[in-house]
DNA sequence: CAAATATAATTAACACTGTTAATTATCAAA
DNA sequence: TTTGATAATTAACAGTGTTAATTATATTTG
């Protein structure tokens, strides 16, 4: 009787296709081009047949949210063999704005919009399924208390340390991506190139990172 | 002849009577709820008529978006008198936050939306007209340099160190106003108080600014 | 003062959006 | 072969920003 089985492939083989129908737009051409009549068209469905496979569009996001925080976390997880906690650290900042200039989509989709993490809090109360982000957060800590006992920030509470170089690298790809940093520069730093600026005032931090033994 | 010029005078009023309408919808009930026909309703107009006054909904935006700037600029100017540098520079700091916090949808639309900046970036060319931004960031520059003269920040380009000390708080805020401090901070800091957590944050970053010398 | 003109404001409509209710097509079970 | 479930569709709703065509309201001219 394995007849339930294959619907159930089936219903899940759906599943993907609309989820990979909406990666395609969303990464090719952003989010606001991500419309349910798009990803419709897109797998040749009717509009109203997602709505059988997702509870409305936040819950399309929200797998894509968590899909972008998979990749990430993938790319954190390569520094790992890095022996150095502070090499590791400068590292993951470095992969952080990488990611974010390299997936600019995927960025705003995981840490700058709210709308999918919306979702997330109405939705489940026990946020345990929803790992991806704190594992990234805790590769962070562990780092950051690898620098301690390396002889780095001495006496500072490391989660809160962690928290607030998650906020600087954070908010240094959010003020680029808009343009923020890009106005500012053109005011106060003529001479440097737009596109490295963002790198620039990132080893501008690393320098004073350096300094807080 | 002063006919002509209070038609002015009456066009003038009418654009102000349409920005206030505007303001109050969206201080009230946030960026969503503040639609062309919303707006309309407020002064009881129709809706095209706002666009006899605003090319569209972004050029509204973005006289909102200049009006926050003002807010936050004067909020700055009130700390012109701390003498010391760096105690000014943990005012300008704990200023930003708390207008980010009291504020949330003119801090929104200020640092994090990407629409009204779009408008600037293809609108005007010359970004003289565009200037409570560049304004405030001055002031902290300046700030930053002060405190360099008072021996901190040794060694370090003021306008990079600016950047990202403006990233650091920007960060902050953005991460906390869409949840993300709270949620990492419910596995990581579960005794404390999560209203709280921004500022925690931004005293350990104080902490640590201060044995930068 | 009456007619012509400029401009302010409105109505109607377009092309979209996410989403729901009602209807039809498809396929396993009785 | 008919019944019943479920998958998919069509039609529609209530919105959105925005534009073209039309009406109302003043101002200037004859």
């Amino acid at each position: 009787m394995g007849i339930k089985e294959r619907k159930e492939r089936d219903r899940e083989d759906t599943r993907l296709l609309i989820l990979d129908a909406a990666k395609k737009l969303f990464t090719s051409q952003g989010y606001e081009a991500t419309t349910i009549r798009k990803i419709a068209a897109e797998i040749e469905y009717s509009p109203t047949t997602i709505y059988l496979y997702y509870k409305d569009k936040n819950e399309i996001l929200y797998a894509l949210h968590r899909e972008g925080f998979l990749l990430l976390s993938r790319q954190f997880q390569a520094l790992a063999h890095v022996d150095s906690s502070f090499e590791r650290l400068k590292a993951m900042g470095r992969t952080y704005i990488r990611f974010a200039v390299e997936n600019r989509d995927f960025y705003e989709l995981m840490f700058i919009m709210k709308e999918p993490l919306l979702n997330l809090n109405t939705a489940c109360g026990s946020p345990q399924d929803w790992e991806e982000g704190v594992e990234s957060f805790d590769f962070l800590l562990q780092t950051v208390e690898g620098c301690q006992q390396e002889g780095y920030f001495k006496g500072q509470d490391p989660r809160l340390l962690s928290m607030w170089i998650w906020s600087t690298v954070h908010g240094l790809c959010a003020l680029q991506m808009h343009g923020h940093l890009d106005h500012v520069s053109r005011h106060q730093l003529n001479e440097m190139a737009d596109q490295d600026i963002i790198n620039q005032v990132f080893e501008s931090f690393v320098r004073s990172l350096e300094q807080f033994r």
